[in-house]
RNA sequence: GGGCGGUUAGCUCAGUUGGUAGAGCGUCACAUUGACGUUGUGAAUGUCAGAGGUUCAAAUCCUCUACCGCCCACCA
């Protein structure tokens, strides 16, 4: 192998052999594998082998791909960004570090082992929780390794040697200890409130994994006593004994806070009693509305400001408790319209809207029709966290990249709801508490010491429930640097750079910025950068059902992972979604071979020239165009980094690309011809000065974005004492 | 209902602090045994969504309007 052999001192550079390499086109596929061995094993990952000029620390955490299938070119894109970033800090002499990991993903890997099953005739409500923890695992551990892999194609010059898989057990450890501090803190707590459930899950599920979906359905009136009430959902109405109106509602003066009121109803006379709430909009139906606060989180807000009764309707799998009497057992799909007849039977129907549009939450996996509950559960109290988060990002210790999702993030902070943090699926972190089912104590119990109730003496059990999947995400800034047991923490946190999707500003990036402030006093990185989604060529969302899901693998298969990768850069601004065709891909491909014929028009010039240092030439060897020339270079030297220095990959990548094509190529080389093959010693000799140090400049720009051909470029090169072009000096302006 | 973003060449999009519009792809013409045909040279195409305002000067700043997209939402 040539690969790293440093070339003799001081002997010109004549090896017929090397521009051999060159007299086909580049193929990417032949160099990749064999080049990203090459970084892996020259230790370079890691920041602790970095050579001794690596001292400043730049670290990127990298949002752990989901271990349950195949990257998309989502991922592609983050990977190539975040490489983008590690690579040109590296370069510049940065001690940088890019922590790799792999996500359980709770909820969405159980959904989709759970097709598995479905698919296979088994359904995992019949299996025991272990066996089936035990096969999700087996699973996402082999999925992993896939994901893995596809990491590695992409060109991620990350440490392996830190990744973290976020069931680890330090993970799991670090993650109940952060509990228990809430907990004593007072910021967990278990309580009794409306969460949404869905049904076929048979989980809770927090708001951001609900979706909205418009739906049109009938809107019925009915007499209700003095009164007549609207409503889309009868079948919750069994229970309904309060009826509320809005305390400055003229209409409805007459009737006064806690007035009963005797009627008849579903299954026979009640007796009401009158609410006045200001949660009741006037000028929506009738003004009046009976409340169903179990079921409904408007109402739970009524209930809980009044102290009034609840009462559940529906169990948690969608069928009618025996409060409905005749229809209990029933789905309430099916039961909707027997309810409405028997309402119609008794004369009390008094007329039915048709189409009545509204949007209902549905489960953002399964689109089941979210069902509100009152369930006991373990819930973070966001208000005092979220007010930190406001503070410091107010304060510019944490700037978006683009700013607009600055206001997204405070939006969301300024508007928060306590946040439900159990989860009913075994794919996850288990919530290491012990409850009381005799009266209402409930702890986290980490050492598992806790078997009687000290309140009522009755038998503890241990809480079945997994956390939120971003309860432990949120922390995973400090979890991947191995918060509290090293020093890896110490001496990277806070990160530099959180890239990430720019659908993650509510989900991900508010969370991590509060546990990173509530944990350690400090943000957990400083520029919060957002790529955004990738779309089909014409700009539609990519999903399967659609069929224009384009696989970033076979893009790399087709086109090699140069191409792919600055071709998602190219023309890409930070928070805006990007429509990729392949044609883009194919023409940065071409762009790679024009890269190697440009090296192999000068090497062959160069030939028979004393070349040994990549560092600009004397300004007393050249003439004074060839000065003008590396002037002009240095112009760009500096543009381009500062364009990377403020996370304008954009720019900085067509920028890169424009001069190697259209200045260097085209107008330098067509312009060196005439010198080279000329008769004038001293123009030739300035010319081939030059021509190699443009190359050479040009390759290690254009290494954050193409790291293989120009790697694969530089082992060709003949320089004296040459390392991996990988730990290059950046060009200096 | 609220919020955010967009509207620039046939298509996809740039345009950093205001200084007489750019790239890639596509189209057309021409060239070429050249480092590279995965090529080169040249050409065409824009009332920068519309209206008003600030300014010596606006694609860029302000106001309004229209349309498109996305996100959020506890009008039963």
């Amino acid at each position: 192998m040539l690969l790293l052999v440093d070339m003799t001192e001081n002997k010109p550079y004549q090896d017929p052999n090397i521009p051999q390499a060159f007299l086909k086109p580049y193929n990417a596929e032949e160099h990749e594998t064999r080049i990203y061995k090459l970084w892996h094993d020259s230790g370079f990952f890691n920041p602790d082998r970095l050579p001794i000029r690596h001292q400043r620390p730049f670290t990127i955490v990298m949002p752990p791909p989901n271990a349950n299938g195949n990257l998309h070119v989502g991922h592609a894109l983050a990977i190539t960004l975040e490489d983008i970033m590690i690579r040109f800090k590296r370069m510049r002499g940065f001690k940088t570090l890019w922590v790799p990991g792999a996500d359980h993903a709770g909820f969405e890997t159980q959904i989709v082992y759970e097709k598995k099953l479905e698919k296979e005739g088994r359904s995992r409500f019949k299996m025991d929780p272990q066996d089936l923890y035990k096969e999700i695992l087996a699973f996402t551990l082999e999925n992993k390794a896939n994901m893995e892999a596809q990491v590695r194609a992409l060109g991620a010059s990350c440490d392996w040697s830190r990744e973290k898989f976020t069931l680890d057990p330090k993970v799991i450890a670090e993650t109940h200890r952060t509990f228990k501090k809430m907990f004593d803190d007072g910021l967990v707590y278990r309580g009794s409130r409306i969460v949404n459930w869905c049904s076929k899950h048979a989980t809770s599920l927090s708001d951001v994994e609900t979706e909205s979906k418009e739906k049109t359905d009938p809107f019925y009136y009915f007499k209700y006593g003095p009164f007549t009430i609207g409503t889309a959902r009868p079948e919750t109405k069994f229970g309904d004994k309060y009826v509320v109106m809005h305390p400055d509602d003229k209409r409805y003066a007459e009737y006064k806070q806690g007035q009963k009121i005797d009627l008849e109803w579903i299954n026979g006379p009640i007796t009401a009693t009158v609410i006045k709430d200001e949660a009741i909009d006037m000028e929506f139906g009738t003004g009046v509305m009976t409340i169903t606060p179990w079921h409904d989180a408007i109402d739970f807000g009524i209930a809980e400001r009044h102290k009034l009764d609840r009462e559940q309707v529906i169990d948690m799998r969608g069928k009618l408790l025996p409060i409905a009497g005749e229809f209990a057992g029933m789905k309430i799909t099916d039961a909707r319209p027997k309810i409405v007849e028997k309402l119609k039977a008794k004369g009390l129907l008094v007329k039915v809207d048709e189409k009545y549009v509204h949007n209902v939450p549905v489960c953002y996996k399964c689109e089941t029709v979210i069902e509100p509950q009152i369930l006991p559960q373990w819930f973070v109290k966001m208000a005092p966290l979220a007010e930190k988060a406001i503070k410091a990002v107010d304060a510019k210790q944490v700037i978006f990249e683009p700013d607009n999702y600055r206001k997204i993030f405070l939006y969301w902070m300024k508007n928060t709801l306590d946040w439900n943090i159990s989860r009913q699926i075994v794919w996850g972190i288990p919530i290491p508490a012990k409850i009381c089912d005799s009266c209402s104590f409930a702890e986290p119990d980490l050492e598992n010491e806790l078997t009687t109730c000290p309140k009522c003496k009755a038998t503890l059990r241990a809480d079945t429930d997994t956390f939120d999947t971003w309860f432990s995400s949120g922390q995973w800034p400090l979890l991947s640097l191995g918060y509290s047991e090293g020093s890896d923490w110490k001496q990277f946190y806070p990160t530099d750079v959180m890239e990430t999707g720019s659908d993650l500003i509510f989900k991900w990036i508010p969370r991590m910025v509060i546990f990173g402030l509530y944990l350690t006093g400090k943000a957990p990185f400083h520029t919060v950068y957002l790529h955004g989604l990738v779309n089909d060529a014409s700009g539609k969302k990519m999903s399967k059902s659609k069929g224009n899901v384009i696989n970033p693998t076979d893009l790399i298969v087709k086109y090699g992972t140069d191409a792919l990768r600055i071709g998602l850069v190219v023309g890409n601004t930070p928070g805006t979604d990007l429509s990729l065709s392949e044609n883009k891909i194919k023409g940065y491909k071409n762009f790679g071979n024009k890269l190697w014929n440009i090296t192999r028009f000068v090497l062959t010039s160069c030939e028979g020239i004393q070349i040994l240092s990549t560092n600009a030439p004397d300004h007393n060897g050249l003439t004074p165009e060839d000065t003008k020339l590396i002037t002009e270079l240095h112009t760009l030297v500096a543009d381009i980094t500062k364009d990377l220095e403020d996370y304008r990959f954009y720019m900085s990548a067509e920028k890169i690309y424009h001069y190697v094509w259209h200045t260097f190529a085209d107008i330098i080389i067509e312009d060196s011809k005439a010198k080279i093959a000329g008769t004038d010693a001293i123009i030739k000799t300035s010319r081939q000065l030059t021509l190699f140090y443009i190359l050479t400049t040009c390759i290690k720009l254009l290494h954050p974005f193409m790291p293989f051909v120009t790697e694969t470029i530089w082992e060709h090169l003949p320089i004296a004492n040459k390392k991996l072009l990988m730990i290059e000096k950046w060009p200096e302006a």
